[in-house]
DNA sequence: GCCGTTTTCGGCCCGACTGTTTTCAGTCG
C-alpha cells in the first residue's frame, strides 16, 4: 500500500538511467537523479505530503514537472513514462551503465550495433570478439567487460566500520612517505556516511609521481586500475577501491573539498561561485588568474561567504543555505557523550562480565553506563526473568558501593510484544532507572500493525528509550513498516526517547530520522548497544550518524550529567 | 527538467585518465 520514498527514488533513478541510454539531455536526466536523491533523502513521508496536499515543489530539484511525477507514482503505484521508457530500452542494460569503463553511449552503441540487451549477451558478444570491433571500443574494453563479468561485477557497498582500519591504514602509508605533508582519506568516509562505495583519498606534496609510486607500493592492494601524473586507483584485498588524487599545498583544501564531496553539494559551491564570477576547482577559487583561495577548505568557504561547514553535513540538504544565514548547528562531538546508555553483559548475550564493562566504561571516561540486559522472551540470549534481574540489580548497587568514578544505572532492554505489552512485569521495571523497549520479532507485521504495538509500547510510564528504531540491519535487512512520524509525535508527548544505536550493523536511526527527531524536538540516546567491553568504542559511529543528521550536545540525552540524566529518566520537564 | 541579489530564457562543474585515437571521446569522480 503505502509508497516509500525510496520507491518514488528507484523510479525516478530507473527513468533517470533509461533517458541517459537513450541520449536524453544530459541536464535532463541529472535533474531526475536530483529529484530521486531528494526523495530518497528526505526525512518526511513524500506520500504523506502528497496525501495532505503539501506542496512538493519547495523540496530542492523539484518542479511543476517532477513533482507531477511523484504524485502519479505515490497514488498509482507507478509511472507512465517509466512504463514507456522500459518498452524502448530493454531494461537489462540498465546494469550495464554499473560496469567499468561502460557509460550510456557505450551501452546505447552495444544495444544498437549488436542488439545486446544483457549482461549475459554481452558477455557472449565479448567472448566471439564483437565488440572489439566497434569504433570506439578496442581489445582491452573488450577484456575489461569481461574480466569484470567474471568478477560479477556487482558495485558493492562497504560499511563504514569496515572500511575504517583500511582508510586509517592507506592514510600511515602515505604519510609514511617522505614527500607527503599530508594526507586525508575524503569521500563519503570523511562524511561518516554509513556505507562508503570507495576510498578518495587526498595527498599533498609538489612531487606527484614519488607520491603514486609509493601509493601503488602499499601491501594490501589486489590491483592497480590506474596511475598517473597526479592520481591512481587501484582496488584493495577484500574489494574496495581507493582513488588518490595529489595535489599541493596551495590546492589541499580545494581538492579536500572537491574530494569529500557529496557532489551535490560541491556542484552547488562551484556554481555559488559562478555567480560571483569566480571559478572554483580542485585546484583552488580563482578570479581570473588569481587564486582567492586553496590551501584550506575554510578559507574557500570564507570566500564563498560562507561559514564553514562540517563534512557530515555536505549533502545539499539544506547546509548551504543555513552557513549563508549563519545558522548552522554546532554539532555534537564525542567529547559531548557523557555515558552509554545500552549495553549488554554475560548475564544475557555480553561477552564481558558486568565488572568489565564498568571499568571500560570508565576508562573511556564516561559518568555513567546503563546495563539494559534482555529480557527473558529473547531466548537465544538467555534473557532475564524478573528473578534474574532482581539479581542482576543487587549486583549492580554492590559494584556502585566499591567503584569509584563511574555510576552504574539499573536497566533492561525488554522486548515488545506482539500486542505492544512489555515481556516483564511493571513492578520490576519501575524499580529500573531505565527501561529500553525493543523490537526483535515479528517484524514482518503490517504498518499499522507494528506502528501500534510500538506506540502501546510508548505508553507504558515505566518506559524510557525505543531501541533501534526502525530494525534495519545495513545491507541485510530492511526496516520493519513503521510509521515513525506517528511513534516520534508519540515519544515527544509521553517523553521518550529513541535511540540512535551506534552499531555499525545498524545506526539506527538514519541521518534524516535523526534531522527529523531534531525538528520535531525529540531527544536522542546515542548508545553502543554494546555486547562486550571493546564495543564500547562504536559510540564514535554513532555520533558521526548524529552529525549527519545535524545533532548538537541540546538534542543527545547522554551527553547531561548524571542527575539531569536521572530527573530526564524520570520524565521530569520532559 | 530546474532555476534566478544579473536572468522567466539560457544557462546548467570541470579536470584527469584511458583507450583508441593521430587530435579526442567517453568515462569517472
Amino acid at each position: 500500500m503505502a509508497v516509500h520514498n525510496a520507491d518514488i527514488a528507484e523510479v525516478l533513478y530507473e527513468v533517470a538511467d533509461l533517458l541517459e541510454i537513450e541520449g536524453e539531455n544530459p541536464f535532463r536526466v541529472r535533474a531526475y537523479r536530483e529529484a530521486a536523491r531528494t526523495a530518497e533523502n528526505h526525512p518526511r513521508s513524500l506520500a504523506e505530503m502528497v496525501e495532505e496536499g503539501e506542496d512538493l515543489t519547495r523540496l530542492p530539484g523539484i518542479g511543476e514537472d517532477l513533482a507531477g511525477k511523484i504524485r502519479e507514482i505515490v497514488e498509482t503505484g507507478t509511472l507512465r513514462q517509466a512504463e514507456e521508457l522500459r518498452k524502448q530500452v530493454p531494461p537489462g542494460l540498465r546494469p550495464l551503465l554499473g560496469m567499468p569503463g561502460l557509460g550510456p553511449r557505450r551501452v546505447r552503441e552495444l544495444h544498437r550495433r549488436l542488439g545486446i540487451t544483457s549482461a549475459k549477451e554481452l558477455e557472449e558478444a565479448a567472448r566471439e570478439g564483437r565488440v572489439r570491433r566497434l569504433p570506439g571500443f578496442g581489445e582491452k574494453t573488450e577484456r575489461n567487460i569481461l574480466e569484470a563479468l567474471a568478477r560479477g561485477e556487482a558495485p558493492q557497498r562497504f560499511k563504514l566500520a569496515s572500511a575504517e582500519p583500511a582508510a586509517r591504514a592507506l592514510e600511515e602509508h602515505l604519510e609514511g612517505c617522505e614527500a607527503v605533508r599530508e594526507a586525508t582519506v575524503a569521500g563519503s568516509f570523511r562524511r561518516r556516511k554509513e556505507t562508503v562505495g570507495d576510498l578518495d583519498v587526498v595527498a599533498c606534496s609538489e612531487d606527484g609521481r614519488r607520491v603514486i609510486e609509493h601509493f601503488v607500493a602499499f601491501g594490501d592492494i589486489e590491483r592497480v586500475v590506474s596511475k598517473g601524473r597526479t592520481r591512481s586507483s587501484v582496488v584493495l584485498r577484500g574489494g574496495l577501491e581507493a582513488d588518490l588524487r595529489v595535489v599541493p599545498e596551495e590546492s589541499f583544501g580545494t581538492a579536500l573539498l572537491y574530494f569529500t564531496g557529496a557532489q551535490p553539494h560541491h556542484v552547488a559551491l562551484r556554481d555559488m561561485a559562478l555567480q560571483r564570477k569566480l571559478k572554483l576547482n580542485e585546484y583552488g577559487l580563482f578570479r581570473g588568474e588569481d587564486r582567492l583561495a586553496g590551501r584550506t577548505e575554510a578559507e574557500v568557504y570564507e570566500a564563498l561567504g560562507l561559514r564553514y561547514i562540517e563534512p557530515e553535513l555536505r549533502e545539499h540538504r539544506g547546509e548551504i543555505e543555513a552557513a549563508r544565514k549563519g545558522t548552522l548547528p554546532k554539532l555534537i562531538t564525542g567529547e559531548d557523550i557523557r555515558g552509554d546508555l545500552h549495553s549488554h553483559t554475560t548475564a544475557t548475550d555480553g561477552r564481558s562480565s558486568l565488572q568489565e564493562m564498568a571499568r571500560a566504561a570508565r576508562e573511556r571516561g564516561y559518568e555513567y553506563l546503563a546495563v539494559t540486559d534482555h529480557s527473558r522472551r529473547l531466548r537465544v540470549a538467555r534473557g532475564l526473568d524478573e528473578r534474574r534481574l532482581r539479581e542482576q540489580m543487587e549486583e549492580i548497587d554492590r559494584l556502585n558501593e566499591e567503584l569509584e568514578g563511574i555510576t552504574l544505572l539499573k536497566g533492561a532492554e525488554v522486548d515488545i510484544l506482539e500486542d505492544g505489552s512489555l515481556d516483564l512485569p511493571d513492578r520490576v521495571l519501575e524499580e529500573l532507572d531505565v527501561v529500553i523497549c525493543s523490537v526483535h520479532h515479528k517484524f514482518r507485521l503490517p504498518e499499522k500493525e507494528q506502528t501500534r504495538r510500538v506506540l502501546r509500547a510508548l505508553e507504558n510510564p515505566n518506559v524510557n528509550i525505543l531501541a533501534h528504531p526502525t530494525g534495519r540491519l545495513i545491507g541485510r535487512r530492511e526496516p520493519y513498516e513503521l510509521d515513525i512520524e506517528r511513534v516520534m509525535e508519540a515519544a515527544l508527548e509521553r517523553g521518550c526517547i529513541l535511540e540512535l544505536n551506534s552499531n555499525p550493523e545498524r545506526l539506527d536511526l538514519n541521518d534524516a530520522h535523526c534531522k527529523l527527531a531534531k525538528e520535531m524536538g525529540v531527544r536522542i540516546a546515542i548508545s553502543t548497544d554494546a555486547h562486550s567491553t571493546s564495543d564500547l568504542a562504536n559510540i564514535r559511529f554513532g555520533v558521526g550518524q548524529a552529525r549527519r543528521g545535524w545533532l548538537e550536545r541540546e538534542d543527545v540525552i547522554n551527553t547531561r550529567p548524571l542527575g539531569e540524566l536521572r530527573r530526564l529518566l524520570r520524565r521530569e520537564g520532559a
